[in-house]
DNA sequence: TTTTATACAGAACGAACGTTCTTAGAACTA
DNA sequence: TAGTTCTAAGAACGTTCGTTCTGTATAAAA
């Protein structure tokens, strides 16, 4: 936290809260009752001083708008042992975007929900979401997003005898030998799995 | 497009345009500007059908936000048939769209580095991120994350003759059987994996 | 031709807005 | 003890907001 008031970082993060609800950044008044406070020149003494900070900006028409740095997550480390960890997390550690993590070229990115277990092996289950880079070659070793009989499949690209084939991460599953070429769609450059909670 | 009236995909576009720029939605005077026209009350009319149609909705404080439809692209490009699977692009206008699945309430979500293969039967694998949301309780089945020795601990929470036990998922792991109380740090709500390229 | 619907323009209005200024208690300093 | 920040509260103010209502030009329909 690069901002000099103690109390900021408890206000930004009640302010991330309600971001992550209604995604937009509500009127002085309505901050009054997110921040817990009663005075909105206060409320404009935060925001200028969390702008100041990097976590807030505002457009030509000044309205409020969060920053890429609004967005960072704490990232622990997962070798603390003296002390109590909960202490560490809050007041050092390293900030992540998880986005700019997972995604070079938005552009060429795209998200593919994974069916079946074809990859259960490499850690890949039905329902995980593949973040996959769309390019048309791949090396020996890379998992791929193939097309296949007009569908979409995930496996692990290979070399048999001169010839590409794409290789599962399940015993049970065969292994394709494509007869002629072989289309690539992209690789997987990331996985993402949600918890139902 | 769902919408009615046929200069709405052109407003649309010119609002798409504005937010790409600007990330927010402006004041209905401003939006003149923007669509080209001088009549706020027919900026509300395009708004409401724009909301009827799914691409905005508003926050009860009555603020007009994007949906996703607002951001969905059409997904012509690349030689691919019909047939395919829903698809996300990653680029929401260079928005934070994986941030926004995972993480419900960002000032109580860290991430924590996975170390080790003690959980690799459950498809988490030593370098995945797993996205952790701090409580102090969880139910059985939940895959926590407990301090034990002072060092985070991810696995499975279950029951044993009473008492909580730590479940791996790895036969080559012992079940974790604490004495005395349990601390819980968090539950896993998410998993984050990204492959060299 | 007359009617009707469409696609906007424009004015009016009170409510809400953001900004600034003043006040005040609490905490710290000297 | 007296002074001085700091952290808020609160009022005041002109501006801008979204909403609603009415007006109007064009075009299609009758």
């Amino acid at each position: 936290m690069v901002d000099y008031h103690p109390k900021d970082s408890e206000y930004l993060n009640k302010l991330q809260d309600y971001y992550a609800d209604w995604k937009s950044i509500p009127s002085y008044a309505k901050l009054c009752e997110v921040f817990g406070i009663t005075s909105k020149s206060w409320v404009k003494a935060i925001l200028d001083r969390l702008c100041a900070a990097g976590f807030l900006e505002r457009t030509p028409d000044s309205v409020w708008v969060p920053t890429r740095l609004f967005f960072a997550r704490p990232l622990a480390e997962s070798s603390v042992q003296a002390g109590m960890p909960m202490v560490v997390t809050a007041t050092q550690g390293d900030f992540f975007i998880i986005d700019d993590m997972l995604i070079d070229t938005p552009s060429k990115t795209i998200l593919i929900p994974i069916k079946g277990e074809s990859m259960i092996d490499a850690g890949i289950h039905d329902g995980d979401v593949a973040v996959v880079e769309k390019r048309m070659t791949a090396n020996i070793g890379d998992i791929v997003v193939a097309i296949v009989d007009n569908e979409f499949t995930l496996k692990t690209l290979d070399k048999e005898s001169g010839h590409f084939i794409l290789r599962p991460a399940n015993p049970v599953f065969a292994v394709i030998r494509p007869q002629g070429t072989l289309e690539i769609f992209g690789i997987l450059v990331g996985l993402i799995r949600k918890y139902r909670r």
